[in-house]
DNA sequence: CGGAAATTTGGAATTATTCTAATTCGTAAT
DNA sequence: ATTACGAATTAGAATAATTCCAAATTTCCG
């Protein structure tokens, strides 16, 4: 895994021409920008707006397509909460999200020191878990 | 929490005329008897699929009325996974779900004894969980 | 440079869900 | 029973997020 989640003022400019196998491409490189910019969870449409902001003529469409692509590369990850439109996230460790109800804002929560989550699921021999998700709603302390 | 959960041949006639405060009409009834009845967390469109044919005439704005009232008032739950039509489920109890990536059918999954999601997250104090979800992907073993 | 492949683009299409306004139903009082 | 009223149901329109499509553009490589 790269280390983008730590990167935080980066531009686009910066990016290597190629992450993960996935070729850089300027409006892959503006998006995963956003997402690094400001980690707040944004949807595709957050993404867009922001990243119309440098580079006017980058569509909808595009977003999409870039988002996916970083996606299904492993470089930003989706997250989905309840049927709201998906969000995307540059934190790639283990992590679940904790959406506050006052603020609607996003937190991501860990795990305590050595938890995994095979150990503590009633889960079949055999089984290979590929993706999991963990999504909370509440009042976030603090 | 009424012991629905557990009641399998349940014909809609056999409903009280309110559960958990919420009057049970017609529609509601079937709707509730269809959940119950096959327990394979159908989507709003199998529910009216299946509803319709005991009663013909049912929409489909009822059946998604219907689920709604019947979601909010605790008596089914509904089931989000990734980006997909929300699913209905009877099973009240704690529990998370394993969508079977070979067969595409869901599984109910329990934690191991005595184990409690806050135990294994990294909260800040004083947050309080109003709603959890988790889901898994992969293949299920057994 | 020249052509093939990949990417981007704008707009149309799709899909799940919600909304709306009109009708019907159910209950309880007359 | 009949009436009246609020709640529920209905069909269809509207909405919102996302995907699809076909054309235009860019990038890559020899």
């Amino acid at each position: 895994m790269i280390s983008l989640a730590n990167k935080k003022n980066l531009k686009p400019e910066d990016f290597p021409p190629e992450i993960e196998g996935l070729r850089m491409t300027r409006q892959r490189r503006e998006v995963l920008a956003v997402i690094l910019r400001d980690r707040d969870h944004p949807t595709a449409n957050d993404v867009f707006l922001r990243a119309q902001k440098r580079m006017p003529t980058i569509s909808l469409a595009t977003v999409y397509n870039c988002l996916e692509a970083l996606v299904t590369h492993n470089i930003v990850r989706q997250v989905n909460l309840e049927r709201e439109s998906s969000r995307y996230c540059p934190n790639l460790s283990d992590h679940c999200h904790f959406q506050d109800e006052k603020s609607g804002k996003i937190h991501d929560v860990v795990f305590k020191e050595g938890v995994k989550l095979e150990d503590i699921l009633e889960l079949p021999k055999g089984t290979e878990v590929s993706h999991l998700e963990i999504s909370l709603k509440g009042i976030f302390g603090k």
